[in-house]
Order: structure tokens, then sequence, then C-alpha cells
RNA sequence: GCCCCCGUAGCCCAAUCGGCAGAGGCAGCCCACUUAAAAUGGGUUCAGUGCGGGUUCGAGUCCCGCCGGGGGCACCA
């Protein structure tokens, strides 16, 4: 570095030494430290808690602490919320902000298998490096308030809630909690006042004994149908590949893993299982209470994916004589009359009971798949479809296939005889597993139809343009829809939905119904790294809970913590989970408290995934030290409960839901974690545990920064930092050379393969915090995706370099400020952009905030002498983004530190203008400005701009037929 | 195939209610400082808003249809 640089100019070494002095002094001096009601931390007496304080919960998703540590794209959403948080303090709110870590997880269980260390040890590394990094960069998080998902007070606290939802039914039938919004009936109970209805005979217990004779493992299996978290052996996503089995939602469109890229199976397991799909209605309704982009909103929609309709019999016989009912669900009842066949899945319990032994009479060859009786055909069928995988199904695209069962079923409307098919397009999982096919009016089945030659009956009548030969799924008069007790001829698709629903409902036929795309969530896992579940089971296969004060369950060691795997196609594989061979740990002795004392027990043996850690973090920022509930009601309901206003766009008369303030985080968890962490707190509201309705009231999602790669010749990625830029003189395309040679360029993430990765370190060193901050939050608008350039971080440092010098001479490092009082400009500009800039920090505009504040800053650089009433209140506004740098200058001009400074207030009587420039158009085009009185009439200011001489001269004499005045901006005559 | 978001200067981005297209930054160019360069400071060039229609006195903004980019869903009855 040159000996000339002046020994006080804002350096990037000068801002390192102030900004470890002040985050060393922010650190001892506890400063970011928020107040609670109640709880172990209560403080009562603290003047923030006091009436009419406002209170905000500001957080970001917290972060899977990976062993690389963070490039400059992670910090932004936490540069983001620190700016927002430091903003709200100085306008006096208590400001709960606070950064866990989501430690448990399969990179480091990968990295442990290969290296045979513990995952903690490289977790913890990992996460030192995080505070390390987050630290560095000046984020203002409160450090007694941090946690790890993994720490044993935490998993207590994780296994206690998931006992709780054990420990719980839905009734759908029950009354919403008191303090809820909650339009419609049904809650979450405790398990025992199931049992309760049970004994006392209020509630059959399905199967039709009494309570008392059934065995407590009969009890158990009962109960397993009604629990919220429970066991169950179902179809469900076995990855041989990865070794575990996954949830629906780890799972991708083509049936592989998420993780991994695995081929995906299902078979029938004994899993543990969330019912989430009680809390399907809500989960979906209450989206409308939530200010969340609507993008999310949409996916969360679509994942859950109810749909109305009717669910409709249709008589069928069976091979042993009876009569059995085929129920279907549609969501298109008004096209019963075009039913000409059904279609069941392949794996459909009455498929068994409707086979017959020979092909009746009316079937046709294309039917049979030339088998030579509908057993046979049937039988193969099912054998193909069991053993297609999903990526099978996929590719096998849209062609459809299936084979006549041999049973024919009745249309109750039309009375007529309709084959029953077997066909995959039909999937167990979804409705009943079974449908009415109406080729006229749906795709799908227009062609199987054609496929197979069955019949069409149009049952609404198409538009004109529509062509012959497909399905018409449009809306439209009914036609050949009319039986002697009913018609729905004429009527559009709604209207016609509703007089046949009314119809069937009347006659028994069937009836309105509501169906959910939305399955359980599969919640056990075969890792090693991960909560075990606080479950035992006694020798009779009974699940019971770990008694509370064994809580938590930990870990054993292992020597291997591999689940095994497989390869990863071996559909036939059955998952072992790691613990299982800690034989020691899984075999034991327990009192349940059950009265038997001691009992020999075997521990579940599964974890739970890695979502359960983030289903509730945030409830545990409000009060970590909580020994005696996950946080103190009192705690949560200051800081999250409901408040007296809606959400921006939340429906006329909606509650609000509580929840934190704002959650910013990425859109990649739409639908997984979001949904998630909204069931499990749904489930605690229920319970009574949390006033709030909702975790995260707003939501915000940050854009990714991204980035160039440069590729050479052969297509391999170089070090990008190392490229030079080549702009040609014609204004052509730039060219790119990486040490002489040419290169192409991409743009695309930021990763460590594609050698285009920056560090908050690298910046940090070169720039100083200070500036990175105010350079990522200069980019653009935080929701956006934008590409990092660190030759444009320069101009964040001289804004910075300016304001300093605006306050301290380079030179000699005093402060060169002057008590002179303002000039009308100077104060003018100064409360416009205190104004403005308050206004934007409020709303997240970061990225306009600090444009505003450059623009001042560059006018009191054009000053002779820089006024202290001027500077300071820029400092103050500087101080959310550039604290480091803040603090220090606010030190230098004789305060104390300005964390809690109160922010400047715009004086209104400076905001507004004595005169303005009016703008006066002829036919739109602006032909002259006059400068009139800000208060001008409009009559003043119309006779003004008449007589302007320019607009005479457009005018050339036409006559004027209009003018609109909007004093006192603009007036535009109409010719 | 269906749905959602985004297209403003060479680049990143501004533009309350529909009212003068430009706040800020990068790059470029010119100048000052310098033996020189870097750094720093000062000045300055640059678009009519992806395309085509429409509504309006007036459209970047509202409506319709395309094009381009990104994302979600995809046999869900």
């Amino acid at each position: 570095m040159s000996e000339r640089t002046p020994q006080h100019r804002y350096t990037a070494e000068l801002a390192g030494r102030i900004e470890r002095r002040w985050q060393d002094r922010w650190e001892r001096e506890d400063t970011f430290a928020s107040a609670n009601p109640a709880g172990p931390w209560a403080t009562p007496q603290d003047p923030r808690l006091a009436d009419g304080r406002e209170h905000r919960v500001v957080m970001d998703m917290f972060p899977y602490p990976s062993g690389a540590g963070m490039h400059v794209g992670h910090p932004l959403g936490y540069v983001a919320t620190d700016v927002h948080a430091r903003f709200l303090r100085m306008t006096g709110a208590n400001v709960l902000y606070a950064m866990g870590f989501d430690a448990f997880g399969l990179p480091a269980e990968h990295y442990a298998v290969q290296t045979g260390q513990h995952p903690r040890v490289t977790t913890e590394e990992a996460m030192s490096t995080y505070r390390r990094q987050m630290r560095m960069i000046g984020l203002s998080h409160e450090p007694r308030r941090t946690f790890a998902t993994i720490d044993p007070d935490y998993v207590r606290w994780t296994q206690w809630i998931f006992q709780q939802i054990h420990d719980a039914w839905y009734d759908p039938e029950a009354d919403p909690r008191p303090g809820s919004g909650q339009t419609a009936p049904g809650r979450a109970r405790p398990i025992g006042e199931l049992v309760e209805q049970f004994s006392d005979g209020r509630r059959e217990v399905p199967g039709g004994r009494p309570w008392g004779e059934l065995s407590t493992a009969e009890q158990a299996r009962v109960l397993d149908g009604y629990r919220l978290a429970y066991v169950s052996a179902a179809p469900v996503n076995w990855c041989p590949g990865l070794g575990t089995v996954l949830a629906n939602e780890e799972v991708t469109a083509d049936g592989r893993s998420e993780r991994g890229d695995f081929p995906v199976f299902k078979r029938n397991l004994s899993q543990w299982m969330m019912r989430i799909t009680a809390y399907a209605d809500r989960l979906t309704d209450d989206l409308d209470r939530l200010d969340w982009p609507e993008r999310v909103r949409l996916m969360q929609r679509n994942w859950i994916g109810r749909s109305t309709g009717a669910q409709v019999a249709f008589p069928v016989p069976t091979t042993s004589g009876a009569e059995a009912s085929l129920e279907v669900f549609t969501t298109r009842p008004d096209t019963l009359f075009g039913a000409t066949f059904m279609v069941v899945a392949p794996e459909h319990p009455l498929v068994g009971q409707i086979v017959p032994e020979t092909w009746p009479t009316g079937t046709k060859d294309a039917w049979t798949g030339g088998a030579p009786s509908p057993l046979a055909a049937v039988t193969a069928y099912q054998r193909q479809a069991a053993a297609k995988s999903d990526v099978e199904r996929q590719t096998e695209g849209k062609a459809k296939s299936g084979v006549f069962s041999g049973a024919w079923a009745t249309n109750p409307v039309t009375g007529a005889q309709v084959p029953v098919f077997v066909a995959d397009y039909v999937l167990m999982g979804y409705g009943t597993g079974a449908i009415m096919a109406v080729p006229g009016q749906d795709e799908r089945d227009w062609d199987f139809a054609l496929a197979y030659d069955l019949p069409v009956v149009r049952t609404v009548q198409p538009t004109p343009d529509h062509p012959e030969d497909q399905a018409f799924t449009g809306d439209g008069p009914a036609i050949n829809s009319a039986n002697d007790e009913v018609s729905l001829d004429g009527l559009g698709v709604e209207d016609a939905k509703e007089r046949i629903v009314a119809w069937l409902e009347q006659t028994g036929r069937g009836r309105a119904t509501v169906t959910y795309r939305l399955r359980d969530w599969l919640f056990s896992r075969q890792r090693y790294w991960g909560e075990p579940f606080p479950v035992v089971w006694d020798e009779d296969g009974v699940a019971h809970a770990v008694p509370d004060d064994q809580l938590p369950v930990t870990l054993p060691d292992v020597p291997d913590y591999a689940p095994r795997t497989f390869e990863a196609d071996d559909a036939d594989s059955e998952p072992e989970a790691p613990l299982a061979r800690a034989t020691d740990w899984v075999h034991t002795t327990m009192d349940l408290g059950d009265g038997r004392g001691p009992v020999p027990v075997r521990r579940e043996t599964n974890t739970m995934p890695n979502w359960a850690g983030s289903c509730w973090y945030y409830l545990r920022y409000l009060d970590p030290e909580n020994a005696a509930a996950p946080v103190d009601p009192a705690v949560e309901g200051y800081w999250i409960g409901p408040r007296e206003e809606t959400v921006p766009g939340a429906p006329e008369g909606a509650a609000d839901p509580g929840g934190v303030d704002l959650y910013v985080g990425g859109v990649e968890h739409a639908v997984l974690h979001l949904l998630y962490a909204r069931f499990w707190h749904k489930v605690l509201f229920d319970l009574g545990h949390v006033s709030s309705e909702e975790p995260f009231r707003r939501l915000i999602n940050q854009g990714m920064i991204e980035a160039y790669v440069y590729r050479d010749a052969r297509g391999f990625p170089v070090p990008a930092a190392e490229v030079e830029e080549h702009t040609s003189s014609d204004g052509g395309p730039s060219t790119f050379t990486w040490q002489g040679q040419p290169v192409t360029q991409e743009y695309g993430k930021m990763g460590k393969s594609l050698k285009n990765v920056v560090t908050p370190d690298e910046m940090v060193e070169q720039f100083g915090a200070d500036t990175f901050r105010v350079y990522e939050m200069s980019m653009g608008p935080l929701e956006q995706y934008r590409p990092w350039e660190t030759r444009a971080v320069v101009g964040s440092q001289r804004f910075l370099q300016r304001l300093w010098r605006n306050v301290v001479d380079e030179d000699t490092g005093e402060v060169t400020v002057t008590d002179e009082a303002l000039s009308p400009d100077l104060a003018k500009a100064l409360h416009r952009t205190i104004d403005a800039v308050g206004s934007d920090y409020a709303a997240l505009r970061t990225n306009t905030a600090i444009a505003r504040m450059i623009e001042l800053n560059n006018l009191l650089t054009k000053l002779d002498a820089v006024p202290r009433a001027a500077v300071e209140p820029l400092v103050q506004m500087v101080a959310p983004v550039a604290p480091h740098l803040a603090a220090e200058l606010w030190e230098r001009l004789g305060h104390d530190d300005l964390t809690y400074a109160p922010f400047p207030q715009a004086d209104p009587a400076l905001l507004v203008e004595d005169s303005v420039t009016a703008v006066v158009q002829v036919r739109g085009k602006v032909r002259d400005r006059l400068d009139v009185a800000a208060d001008i009439s409009e009559a003043d200011l119309e006779a003004l701009a008449l007589g302007s001489e320019k607009v005479q001269r457009f005018l050339d004499g036409a006559p004027v037929r209009k003018v609109i005045v909007r004093a006192p901006s603009l007036v535009n005559i109409v010719v």
C-alpha cells in the first residue's frame, strides 16, 4: 500500500479495527438483549415492556451449517433482517432477533460414515465457522437465545412435543378453541378424552366390541387409528440407495429422492406417520390470514390439493352373489349420466371380490389383454403394476393401459350396465381409488375409451368450435342428462352439480364430499443423526411414551453410523436403522408408570426426520432456558400472540393468527418446512400450549445471489476471480480470457465446483463488513435474484468513505463538523431524506433507503464545512446498514452507543414545498414548465397554463376542448 | 399441457394514486491530484420501458394477445 494514503482514511484496515472494537463492546455489554415479560428471564421492570411499547420478532430460516462455511449469497437474508432489527430498535421497539442451527442431517452423517468421526464433532466445527462469520459481518443476534437442534435440552422438548402429538387425536366435531379465528369445527384433543368416550359408550368402538373387553394391544391398535402420530403399515417411499424411507415431500415428480437422486419404490412398511391430513382444511384456509408471498401460498394450496365434489355409489355384484357398492369420488357429479365405464386402481380391495371366473358376454377382445379368464388378466395386470417403479409409470407417459375386471356395475342414474376396468392411471391413494369414467368430459377417460373401444356420451354441449374428437372439459348446458326423477338438461355445470348432488343425497346414492391430495407425513427415518423417538415397545408390541423424567432420549454411540444401503434399484431390500445395531441401548427395562414396575422394553430405532427440529425452533427463541415448558405461555403470548390488526390483504373480519412478525428465508422451503411447522403449531394451539394459530405471520423469500461461471475450451470451470474481461470497441459483447486462453461466460449458482465462490471473509478483508453489508443491501430488492459483482462493491465503499470524510479529517483524524445552522435548502433535503429513509426501512426497501442516504451524503460532500445538525441524523440513519461505522462516528461526535438512539424524525413543516414545478402538457406532451405556489388553486393554475406563451404556440389557435388540472403539478390541455 | 413471477441505459436497479422516464451504484469518457500508476475527488455520455394491440386527456404502471427468462404442478378423477 502506498504511504500516500491518508492516515485516517476509512480503508478496509481501519474499518476492520472499528468493527472488531464495536463487536467486542456489544458482546461485552449484552447490547442486543431483549426483554421477556415472564419465564426464567422475566425482567418486568424493563422500560421496553411498558404498555404501548412495540415488540417485534424478526428472524431468518436458520441454517444447516455446512463444513464449507458461508459464501456471499448466504448472508443476504441475514443482513436484511439485521438491518430491520436494528432499525426497529431505534424506533423504540423491544426486538427479539436470534439465530440457531438446524444441525441434524445427512451431510454430517455422510461425512461421519466416511471418516468415522462422530457427526457431532463435524457439526460443532461447522457451527463455530458460521458463528464467526455471522459475528464478523455484525449481525445483532442475541447470543443468549441461540441453540442448535442437536442440543440435549432442545432435543428434550422436540421429543416432548412429539409425545403431545402422539397423545392427541383429531375430533372433527369439536368446537374450535376459544380465541381461535377458525370458522369450522375441528380440534386436536388429548387421547385420554377419546378413551373416556370409548369406555363410557358415548362413542362406538370400531369393530363393535365394548372397550373394556379389548386387550391392551387391541386398544392400542384402535387408538393408533386416531392418534396424530401413529404407526402404520402402509405403502411408503423406500429409497434403497439412501437406505431410508422418505416423505412424499422429499420425492421428486419423477419418482426419485430429492437428495441424491436415487430411485424410490413403494413398499409396505411399518413406519411412524403424522396425521397432517386432519389439518388439511385449516392449513389451506388459514393461508388467507397470512402475509406471505402469493406464490408460496399457492404452492401450499396445490400441495394440499383440496377438491370438492361428490362420492357416488355404483352397485356391483360380487362373485359370492351379494351386492357390493363401488364408491367413486368425482369433482364432476354433473356428468354422471355420461359415465359409461368405471376404473379401479390395481390395489383396490374390492377387486378380489368382483372378478368372475370366466369372461362374461359382451366382453370385447380388446378388454381381455389376451388372457383366458378375468382372474388371469387382472392378476397379471396387478403384478405388472406392482413391479413398476414410479419412474417407469412416469416414463410410460400418458399411454393408458388397463384390463377388464369381468364385472359390470350399474350407473345409478341411467341404470345402464357399465364395465369395470382395472387400470393404473387411477391411484389407490387418492379419493376412493375408483372412478366413474366420463369420456365425453374427461381427457384421460377419453383416451382410455378410445384405446378400449368404449362408448362416449356427451353430457355437456361443447362449444361450436370444439373438435369432435376430443373430450370437452369446459362449461356449457347439460344434455342427455335426465331420467324419470331428475333432469339436469339445460343447466350449467355449477347448477347441474348442485341439483344432482341433492338428488344423490335424497336417494341415498351419494353425497357431497371433499378430498385432498395431501397424504399423512411419513415421520421416521433409518438414520443415525436425528432425534431418537421417545418411544419404547413392550413385549405385547404396544408403543409407550418414555416417561417425561427420562427425556431426552439421547443417541447411543455406535461403531458404524451408516444405515444399510443397497443397490439403488434393489426394490426388495428392507430398511435397517443404524440404531438397531446398538443392542445394549435397544433392549432395556423401563418403568412405564402403569403400575407394572420395570418391564423389558425395546427402544424405537428409527429417528425423526431432519424437519422435526425446524418445526418449532422459533418458539424456543422466545424462552430458551425454560425448564418447565418449551415456552412460557405468557412469553409466547407477548411475543407472537394474535394482534388487534390483521395482516394486509386478509379477508374482511378475519382474526390475526399471530406468529413471528418477520420470517425471511428461501423459497425452497415453500412446502416442506413451512407446511410441517404450521401443522405442529396448530396442534400445539389446539392443545393449549400456544395462543397463536400460525408460526409465521409474515414471510419474505429473499432472492439468491448468483454468479458468472467461466469455462475453458474443454468445458471445465476456471477460477472466476482470475478471468479478465475485454470490452469490444464497437459495442459488441465482451470477451473473456483466463491465463490468456479464451473462456466462455455463463450465469448461475455460486458453488465450489464452479470455481466462482466469493466468501464474506474475502469481502470483509478487502472492504470491511459495513461496505459488504451496504453492497448486499443496495443490489436491489430483497426478493430479487441478482448477480454478484465484486468490482461494483467499491461504490459502497466510496459512500462510506465520503461519509467518514464528512465527519473526520483524513489526515489529522479530527472531527471537522461545524455548529452552523442548516441552510433552508439543506434542512429541506435532510428532512425529506429522513422521511423517505424511515419509510423505506419500515417497508424493507433498504436498496432505495441507501440511495437516498448516498444522495444526501453527496450533498454534504459538496459543502465547504459539514454542519453537525445535518450529519448527525445521517449517521443515525446509516446505523442499520453500516452499524460499526455509524457507532464509531456517533461516538466521535460526542455521544454514546447508538443502538438505541432514536431514529430521526422528519419535521412535517419541512416536507412541504413552497413552490413546485407544474408541467403543462398539450395533447399529453410536455410543452412548458411553470414555477407555481404549492397551494395554487386549480383555476389559477389553469389560467396560468393557458396564458403560457409556449403553450399558445403549440395550440396555434386550435380550440381548447378540455383542460385537465391536477394542482399543483400538472395541466393537460386537450384540443 | 396448466398455473405463478419477472423483462426500464453496456450492467445492477429507481420511478406513492395512471401525471416531467432517472434517485443511487458499477462500467465508459473527460478533468484535477501524481514523475507515473493506483487510490481519491470533480464532471459527463448513455434508454423511451421485450413485441403488437386496447382503455384513457395522459400508460413503465391498467386490460388483451404474443416473445424471452425463472419457478411450481403435472394421469389427483
